[in-house]
DNA sequence: CGCCTAATTGAACCCGGTCAACCTTAGTGG
DNA sequence: CCACTAAGGTTGACCGGGTTCAATTAGGCG
């Protein structure tokens, strides 16, 4: 049996390269994570919790496909979603890192997952640079989100808020590669978008209506689509480097 | 004249020794520094703005004595602030990663602040684990406040928000050994704290006034007294692992 | 077809915002 | 040493965006 460490290490080298920013991301990454010997795939089915709040944990994860999203809940029984999870992105590093996770995270579409054995955090930044710095990356980048949603629901009106995430969603999923054209399968409920931006789910339906009304978007089902991003963008001071596309200093290689 | 990135390099790692949680701060980090080649000290005024959002910057920066904070101002002028910086905090470090600053950070109290270039972070990754890893745990503890302020503007009541950010205040000012018994000097306004909690300042203040009628806590001048913090603590949610007074996986070494 | 979840709409209500004073304190200059 | 000023704190009256409660309609799925 190969030491634990080096399987461990040996795959999440493999996942750096996926992780380095302008890579391609989703089936690529499942692909090449498949036949990693310490790194295993994972499905998991819709509306299902994939860490606790509270819990330990000894393994983060890489989203191949589908949505998750990572949230709170307070002592009244309300909720308070943090961000949402798209393919491609990394999650419950904070999990692994305090001395439980901070929030929990769940499934809203069936998803498949890459779960990493987190083993020894301090092994991995003396030895593998690429996967330090693609964690530090994510980190950066999650902060910037957080920082976008604060700003949402501390100062922009629920027209605005509503205006801003479906501008962040719509970018990160073309990231993503899952854009056509300016629409995209959004399968969030209102109740969830309500939750994430600090609103009701009924005043989120107002709000959505009054965009529809306005030609600012278009929703057909679970598909959005963006009918004018200019307009979108301004009402709403979206101004998308914050989602990270291209860093100045953090190039892959 | 040394390489550039040497010195750079030597700064930063005698800088990561003094970043790892748990170890000293304060005093102990300037003076550290101030034989460092590379690390300068800079004393900056109150109420100046050092870093400005969409600019491009080269060097972060941790504080050694004083408070600042991090904010954005929207199309219609209102300013949301994300986070503030206490002392032993690193900031300006996203400024460094992104095509533009993604946020404006202006000091509240005279400051004293060490100034680090940042020059090749690749290099840094690749050479040096204990800053790579001080980094990371500086973005992964940002985040995780982030994430509280975000449910703090989206869940919770007034009265909720006011009591978290004080208990905030006060564990972070405590880890800075900034507390004397319940007590502690905190310079912010009243206008500060409505624009980080997503408030008005006339509202911040009817609701203090509650707080302290209330016996929760105490004000004298810019000094607060936290009176009950069990009650402050179940009233808000508050739950300090966020801070990261202690990390699971990240010692010093 | 029937069940459950999500979307939608109406009406009454309220927390926090807005506007507008006034007070207090600290700093400044004569 | 005090008058003047500016910034921050405090309070009152009124307003409104968003909530709450409740009922109805539409969609997805076994």
């Amino acid at each position: 049996m190969p030491p634990r460490n080096t399987s461990t290490i040996a795959g999440a080298l493999a996942l750096a390269k996926s992780l380095i920013p302008g890579l391609p991301v989703g089936g690529e990454i499942s692909r090449m994570l498949e036949t990693v010997p310490g790194v295993r795939l994972a499905k998991v089915a819709k509306n299902s919790d994939i860490v606790i709040a509270g819990k330990l944990y000894d393994c983060f994860y890489v989203n191949n496909d589908g949505w998750l999203f990572r949230y709170k809940i307070l002592h009244n029984g309300s909720r308070q979603i943090v961000d949402f999870v798209l393919p491609g992105d990394v999650f419950a590093l904070q999990a692994c890192l305090f001395k439980g996770s901070l929030y929990s995270i769940a499934t809203v579409t069936p998803v498949s997952l890459s779960v990493i054995p987190f083993a020894q955090i301090d092994h991995v930044f003396e030895t593998d640079p690429k996967l330090s710095k693609a964690l530090f990356w994510s980190a950066t980048c999650e902060a910037a989100r957080l920082a976008e949603h604060l700003t949402d629901a501390g100062r922009r009106s629920a027209y605005e808020r509503l205006s801003h995430l479906f501008l962040e969603l719509f970018v990160r999923a073309r990231l993503a590669g899952m854009v056509d054209e300016m629409s995209f399968h959004m399968p969030l409920t209102q109740e969830l978008i309500a939750d994430a931006l600090g609103l009701t789910h009924v005043h989120v339906n107002r709000t959505v209506k009054s965009l529809r009304d306005d030609k600012l978007i278009a929703i057909d089902g679970k598909r959005l689509t963006i009918l004018d991003f200019e307009a979108l963008s301004l009402l709403s001071d979206f101004e998308s480097s914050y989602l990270g596309e291209s860093a100045r200093a953090m190039r892959g290689g």
